[in-house]
RNA sequence: UGGCCCGUAGUUCAAUUGGCAGAACGCCUGGUUUUGAUCCAGGAGGUUGCAGGUUCAAGUCCUGCCGGGCCAGCCA
């Protein structure tokens, strides 16, 4: 995929930094290229947003390439379900379609095999017929050397034979593996002769049953990105002891030096309140503490584009936080503060009452409706503005209303005054509750004079709030999303993140009430409820609403700082 | 117990490569406001992990500690 563009004037980065000296230093003569490499084996999450963006920012800077690789060596566990939807979410992020088709590891099968043919030629590998269990315990420790395989003397002419056998299928599951035959005393384990081709009788979802050898990460990976003409092959930091693996491999094979690709590490992203490991996100789906990878608590791209997460905001942040060497959290208050920010400037305004409570203007004229102008956008006026029906019985927030208020509230209390958003001045008169002593109904008057929420004579109120009018309100439901845990680091006390699930992270509120308008709202475009926050249509339902991410809320904050 | 990587504000990152330690988010204060939103202005917050050394000058170079992360899959 071709992305020339202009370089961004981003703040720079330590990868930046490496490539404008592999620039300088001519260590390339072809251009910048890089990819994205997933394996297609689960759904891609916040983690691979970052490395998706850096990988496809750094092609677009340098005007270089970029592709998508599946990087599919293990038939176990993968299959093409995983390769649509990475397409689909990577795509989605992206905000435009692949120019070119994928590429895949299993392309280079072929291309693999013939080259450890020549790594057995050359006496550099070996057929090595222990288990995994005796290989792993000679493999030594950290303290202790290893000790030689029994067969790691085999002829080349020996292993070639019996690495054929292999490819024909002459051998069980486990029965043997191939080996690079580096150095059972190397400091680094990973060079401790790794494996590079097992056996498995499975059936590959692209190559079927033309193979029952597959190839491990590291012996496809280095040569996968050298085929395709990688320069920039970027990855987290655990595979920093990889690294020299992935050289020693490339070393041994004729790989002309511009077309020779190296690799660089960088941190990978951690959220607060979040785990984005792939194995306790498919266990959240697997014990149903989500309603699916795609639940708007997950923090899949396929969840976040259900809860409403605008991509280009989740571009911004992946910009904005760049790439570095050290581990660290990010305050998933910095990814919320990017989707506010988008959202404000994009979002269509509506009114909304999510746990209405009944008010009658007791001086309204009886059957008469008003039609009220309202903004759709304050922050772009270009967005025109929309007619809301309004009369003498509405619905208004719950908790817009306090009939003893606590200091510092001033919405609506007994006695006095507030704005209707759009609207008049009312003035709560009386409080009708039930047995238990709940307020049922508020009856209020209005204002005349202050039609449009202005007064004549100059008298300020201190709270305007929204409501919808009881008669011509939409009923629907919404739902509401907190932390899906309750902890900062989940799991870092407990030792288990599912211990520290938040147990109210989802409110599904029922009787939720909407301005007319609502019936014109179609998915995929995000609105704010105002006062209340934004919201995403659901896909399926059409009274549905998630919220995507509530306002800033001073009040909260002030009741928060009164405990 | 070995090796490698990393320590700068509450958090994540900068610091023109040795020259007055900054930004964003969060927090606090004030202003504007028909969303307690947005917007605007300001503020608090730092012994640059610690201790030495080199230098006129060290976040940056050197040495030694301390702390965190990663590595012993036929996962990636």
């Amino acid at each position: 995929m071709d992305v020339t563009n202009e370089p961004s004037g981003k703040k720079s980065n330590f990868i930046q930094d490496l490539i404008d000296e592999d620039l300088k230093s001519s260590r390339f003569n072809t251009h910048v290229q890089t990819r994205f490499p997933p394996e297609p084996n689960g759904f891609l999450h916040a983690g691979h947003a970052k490395a998706i963006c850096l990988n496809f920012g750094i092609a677009r800077g340098y005007s270089g390439l970029f592709n998508l690789r599946f990087d599919d060596t293990n038939p176990v566990t993968e299959n093409s379900e995983y390769v649509f939807s990475i397409r689909k979410d990577l795509e989605w992020l992206l905000g435009e379609e692949l120019e070119s088709d994928p590429l895949y590891t299993s392309d280079y099968f072929e291309q693999l095999y013939l080259w450890a043919e020549l790594l057995i030629k050359d006496g550099k590998a070996y057929v090595d017929d222990q288990g995994a269990e005796t290989i792993s315990i000679q493999r030594g420790s950290f303290q202790e050397v290893g000790v030689d395989s029994p067969f790691r003397n085999r002829t080349p002419e020996e292993n070639l034979l019996i690495f054929r056998e292999m490819r024909s299928g002459a051998f069980a599951e486990g029965h043997c593996v191939l080996r690079a035959k580096i150095a059972m005393d190397h400091v680094n384990m990973n060079m401790r002769d790794p494996v590079m081709y097992r056996i498995r009788n499975e059936r590959h979802f692209r190559t079927g049953d033309t193979w029952c050898i597959y190839p491990t990460y590291d012996w496809a990976h280095g040569q996968s990105d050298a085929l395709e003409g990688v320069t920039h092959s970027l990855c987290t930091l655990e595979f920093d002891s990889h690294r020299e693996l992935y050289d020693w491999f490339l070393d041994q094979l004729d790989i002309p030096s511009e077309r020779r690709p190296y690799q660089t590490e960088f941190a990978r992203l951690n959220f607060t309140h979040t785990v984005l490991s792939k194995r306790v996100l498919k266990r959240l789906v697997d014990d149903s503490v989500v309603e699916g990878w795609d639940d708007p608590r997950m923090p899949t791209l396929s969840g976040f584009r259900k809860r409403g997460y605008p991509a280009s905001a989740i571009r911004s942040f992946c910009d904005h936080i760049g790439a570095a060497k050290t581990n660290g959290t990010h305050e998933i208050e910095l990814l919320e503060s990017f989707v506010r920010s988008e959202l404000n400037q994009n979002a269509d305004r509506k009114l909304a009452v999510i746990r209405p409570l009944k008010l009658t203007i007791t001086n309204w004229p009886p059957e008469h409706i008003e039609m009220l102008t309202a903004m759709n956008n304050p922050e772009d006026p270009s967005a025109g503005s929309r007619e809301i029906p309004f009369c003498g019985s509405l619905y208004i927030e719950h908790n817009d209303f306090m009939e003893n208020p606590e200091p510092k509230y001033y919405r609506l209390s007994p006695g006095r005054e507030v704005r209707l958003r759009y609207g008049y001045y009312i003035t709560c008169n009386k409080v009708l509750k039930d047995e238990a002593g709940n307020p049922i109904e508020l009856l209020c008057t209005y204002d005349p004079e202050t039609s449009g929420g202005k007064s004549p004579d100059g008298r300020k109120v201190k709270a305007t709030i929204h409501w919808v009018s009881a008669n011509h309100a939409i009923e629907g439901k919404v739902a509401l999303y907190e932390r899906l845990f309750a902890v900062e680091h989940p799991g870092s006390e407990s030792g288990d993140p599912l211990d520290d699930i938040n147990q109210s992270s989802k409110t599904l509120l029922t009787n939720a009430m909407f301005e007319p308008s609502i019936a014109e709202a179609t998915y995929g475009d995000v609105i704010q409820f105002e006062r209340l926050g934004f919201f995403n249509l659901d896909q399926n339902d059409p009274i549905l609403f998630h919220r995507t991410v509530g306002l800033r809320d001073e009040w909260a904050n002030i009741v928060k700082r009164r405990k």
